[in-house]
DNA sequence: CGGTTTCCATACAGCAATGTATGGTTGGTT
DNA sequence: AACCAACCATACATTGCTGTATGGAAACCG
């Protein structure tokens, strides 16, 4: 994409992106974007009014890819067992979601407060998926919410301390944690399942 | 200490802090805070060296408070439920640590590669700590790492996602989070003990 | 009271970034 | 072939910040 002679809006989003992903809002400048596409700030002009254009474009890929994707992993057709099996691809980074660029476009919301409440709704529409994915358990209401919120904002805070363990590691953590959020052990069938499903 | 005629290190060294809380690390801007304590750069001039010797001063004080509250509350004296009481304080802002100035950190961390790496050790000496106190209760060895982490992290997560529940909530949820976090219910006499603590 | 230290204001240089104005180059269209 | 639209380069103006050099005012001290 870099040595095609001319650029669309679209090879600055994804340029954009990267940038974002890579190094965080502050580096999406259109002088280092131009000089990652080997062209100057003339070209981004045109396909561009401002900078701000391009942010609301970035944010746009966020809301497309991510934030639709946890919603549709807690809320996918099957029991419990097979949306805490989709909701996992997800964390693992198997699924659209990416967890990068979730914690990207979480910094760049501190200090940006039109963000600010668009990240806020995003996260009360997922943790309300995840409860609802939780609630055939038949646990207590306020219980089911505790547990929803658990593994939420564990897995959030999973990503902002850039943990970095090995994938084998993260897979085998997967059948415990079902006991931790869910609040019983999976029986061995439904151990069976998760460990078939996690192990292509 | 706005109105008094001259300011020391430390007065800038404040300011510095509040706008790191408050806007983020690239809201501590020389020219910022001088207007915030109505002088010119001219004194911040005088006092530092420039405006890296002012962020190191700004580690040193999240070091110093925040670092160490944690560990303490994990490791004092007591049994488990003393030290989830003491811990619980430390979440609810209650005690020397201060949860805006650690995600303030986190965000400020992401770009400075020093700063990561010194955070990184902050999370490991925490988790560790919690995971002491967890041992006595005789789970699994990996499974008293998982609930470690859970707990740890969880809590970052709810921190970087600046969910705003009123502290009568935030007590009342308390004893649930007993539940899961440590995989069993608390005793009567447990959650006596909790609730009493958190009562004031 | 004179002198020195402490602290701050002013003015300047420099850099990195955004945005604008304008001209040039390329590829398709009739 | 002429033309037009799409796309990019160049040059300039502007802004917001850091850092430096220097002078001045206030407090302290002998």
């Amino acid at each position: 994409m870099a040595d095609r002679a001319r650029l669309s809006a679209d090879d600055w989003v994804a340029a954009g992106l990267r940038a974002l992903v890579d190094r965080g809002i502050g580096a999406v400048k259109v002088l280092s974007l131009a000089a990652e596409l080997r062209v100057t700030r003339g070209s981004f002009y045109w396909h561009f009014a401002n900078r701000d254009a391009l942010l609301a474009r970035l944010l746009d890929a966020w809301d497309a890819t991510n934030s639709g994707a946890i919603v549709g992993a807690a809320t996918s057709p099957g029991d419990i067992v097979d949306r805490y099996i989709a909701l996992t691809r997800c964390w693992l980074g198997w699924e659209r979601f990416d967890p990068h660029l979730d914690v990207a476009v979480r910094h760049w919301g501190r200090g940006a407060s039109a963000l600010r409440e668009r990240l806020r709704e995003a996260d009360e529409r997922r943790v309300a998926a995840i409860r609802a994915m939780l609630e055939p358990e038949g646990l207590d209401p306020a219980m089911t919410l505790h547990r929803a919120c658990t593994l939420y904002y564990m897995q959030m805070g999973w990503y902002e301390l850039e943990v970095d363990e090995p994938m084998a590691a993260r897979v085998a953590s997967v059948v415990p944690y079902f006991e931790i959020f869910i609040g019983r052990a999976p029986s061995p069938a439904e151990r069976a399942r998760i460990t078939a499903a996690l192990a292509e």
